[in-house]
DNA sequence: GGCCAAACTGATAGCGTTACCATTGCGTCG
DNA sequence: CGACGCAATGGTAACGCTATCAGTTTGGCC
């Protein structure tokens, strides 16, 4: 029996083996799916070694181990995440508490973030918060849904209230794209600063020298990260730090409009802006089209955080790359780490890691079209 | 011991309480979570009666009905899924293929699909399909993964080749959101054709006559009915279907630029558009606005989904809601409704969801300026 | 009031996996 | 040369829940 199956599926992906595969799953739908005992038999030995070589355990001969992954590639078996987590005995649910979704982040964010849990074999429960409802009584519903731990994407990671309530309640948490400073809070994100310097950098390397800054919500410490970037490449170059070209945006669209209105207006306007995301970038693109200004001929402009607007609207934007998806994942893992130091008794200090950001170049920067004036570069 | 428990969290969810649950969970952590024969022993009957209130079976009396209620709610007791699926047998996993991130689409789908899968305890994987892949592949690696069944969001619910792929599979599929009639597919989706006849009689009461229409994707058939229900709504009101006044579009921002340059630099434009979608939308919306032309003074622009992109812009658009999270939650049950019952050997026929939509009035619709045309109403 | 069916409730046996020992085999040291 | 320790494996008993069938009530009716 358990041989016949395995003959079956040993085939490889052959547009022939789907087939057998899909008749082998309707006829006696489901109840058959191998289990570990299957394997077992199937490479001769007991369940347990099986169990030890999925998990990785160090302990089994490699002859063994080989036996075993033969066994389990034959039958295509996978474990069963229900029974896994029973046996385990730690059912693991973290929380994925949201607000304000700058929906192209929530989806990336989402996707990479619910492939690591299933791949961590925990629960995510995606949770909204709205601002009408008290963090107290959030924090209550987190505890009544029994979450081991959340992850805080933005804004939410820099909500002194949030993360306090939750340390409090005992909740452990990880902060995603924080610019906070390391603290016990455990941290996700890309290096803010290091990024906003580069894409300066390289707006000076195309020749610009009076480039606008459209800074971001004050409410997100990301915000103050990039603006410090973006005065540290400037004062490398040795071009001078102008307020005139800094606008205060809040990271939505309408507030880049506003921003970008007023930095276009100047009677020597720049030659560049840098808007501190997408959105912002997207509307002084808006704004720029209005005033009968090209981009990026009369006005270079880019963005930060590589949303899928950046690509949706014409030109595309130059933009930092953050790997929003490789975010949510690692976010999923130390949070799950954490929960199973603490679990056992370790407790190790919270972990930060810093994931690599690029510039991804697109239609929306160029060479200013007047000479640069002197003393750029 | 378990009447400890109890009485601490008998409390209300008052902040005291909240610190009381907290305390418990540090202290002997995760352990203790209450299991169906706590919450037996608290109520006085056997945990299969717990089992049968919990899943809301018919044959429990009131009154016993009433005292489980009460254990569960003093102990805060919360089913383990992963018991559940063991016992259950069943460890229903389901994929969601996408492709085509339109993000904001994307997550808020997300969010209800997963709401609803783990309220229905069953895995949502979700999957990714690049126009590269081979569908052959796709479908081998659904198989691979033990995928039950699919939910299929546009445009993929219109790809005839995946869907006979599916079905050849023996992988149910629900479509979401299509056009198409309703066939052997299970489909959830609202009434485009009579969303956008409600859209453009709205114009029509505002005092519209030259309403200018950007078409979908004809890979998407909801773009069908949508221009179904335009033409409806024109001939309902006697006014003229001009071809100059509709433009194609692809649901694409960038292609939505073209349609509204299209239609905007006829010598008689029209007072206002309809666009398919709010990408469409906000792209005529930028088109106006650089050639001068103010929204809504002098053009009325409408879109369609109420994505967020709706509420980011300047106006914010006028709009079709579609439920998108309630669609995918239905989707959802849909699709358990439909395995369990081929499991069990009920062959009903797929179900056809309709649900409502909604019109969102916001800033993009205005009375025309100039007196309408005689013939309009 | 007693009997029978129908309506409830309970006991038992797993579901697939892992934790926690017990066991085996083999090289090593006293 | 025999016991001892270590490495590799196996056996057993949960984990929390539900399916199944076997009780035990209940209420209706004669």
């Amino acid at each position: 029996m358990t041989n016949d199956v395995a003959a079956i599926s040993a085939a490889t992906s052959s547009i022939e083996s789907i087939a057998a595969l899909s008749d082998t799953r309707s006829s006696r739908r489901q109840r058959n799916a191998p289990t570990i005992n299957d394997v077992a038999a199937h490479a001769g030995v007991s369940p347990m070694t099986v169990s030890r070589v999925i998990n990785g355990e160090q302990v089994v001969r490699a002859a063994t181990r080989a036996k075993v992954d033969a066994a389990i590639a034959a039958l295509n078996y996978a474990p069963s995440a229900a029974a896994r987590t029973l046996a385990g005995g730690d059912e693991t649910r973290i929380g994925l508490l949201y607000s304000n979704p700058s929906s192209s982040y929530l989806s990336e964010f989402l996707v990479g973030s619910l492939d690591q849990a299933s791949r961590s074999s925990v629960d995510l429960v995606v949770e909204k918060w709205d601002e009408e409802t008290s963090i107290a009584s959030v924090v209550a519903h987190l505890l009544r849904g029994r979450i081991d731990g959340v992850i805080l994407p933005p804004p939410l990671c820099d909500l002194d209230e949030m993360v306090e309530a939750l340390g409090k309640a005992g909740i452990p948490a990880v902060a995603v794209a924080t610019g906070r400073a390391p603290s016990a809070l455990a941290a996700v994100s890309i290096d803010d600063r290091q990024a906003a310097y580069e894409m300066t950098r390289h707006l000076i390397a195309l020749g610009h020298s009076r480039i606008g800054f459209i800074k971001g919500n004050p409410n997100q410490t990301a915000s103050a990260r990039r603006f410090e970037g973006y005065v540290a490449a400037l004062a490398e170059a040795g071009l001078p730090v102008q307020d005139e070209l800094i606008a205060q945006g809040y990271f939505t669209y309408r507030s880049g409009l506003d921003a970008a209105e007023h930095i276009l207006a100047l009677l020597d306007p720049p030659t560049a802006i840098f808007a501190s995301n997408d959105d912002m970038a997207a509307a002084t693109v808006a704004i720029a089209h209005r005033s009968g200004l090209d981009v990026p001929g009369d006005l270079t402009v880019c963005g930060f955080d590589d949303t899928s607007l950046a690509t949706t609207i014409w030109p595309e934007l130059t933009t930092i790359r953050q790997p929003i998806s490789a975010m949510a994942r690692a976010a999923v893992e130390v949070l799950v780490r954490q929960l199973k130091g603490r679990r056992s008794g370790d407790l190790e200090s919270a972990e930060h890691l810093v994931l690599d950001h690029a510039l991804i170049r697109r239609q929306s920067d160029a060479a200013p079209r007047m000479r640069p004036r002197l003393g750029g570069r």
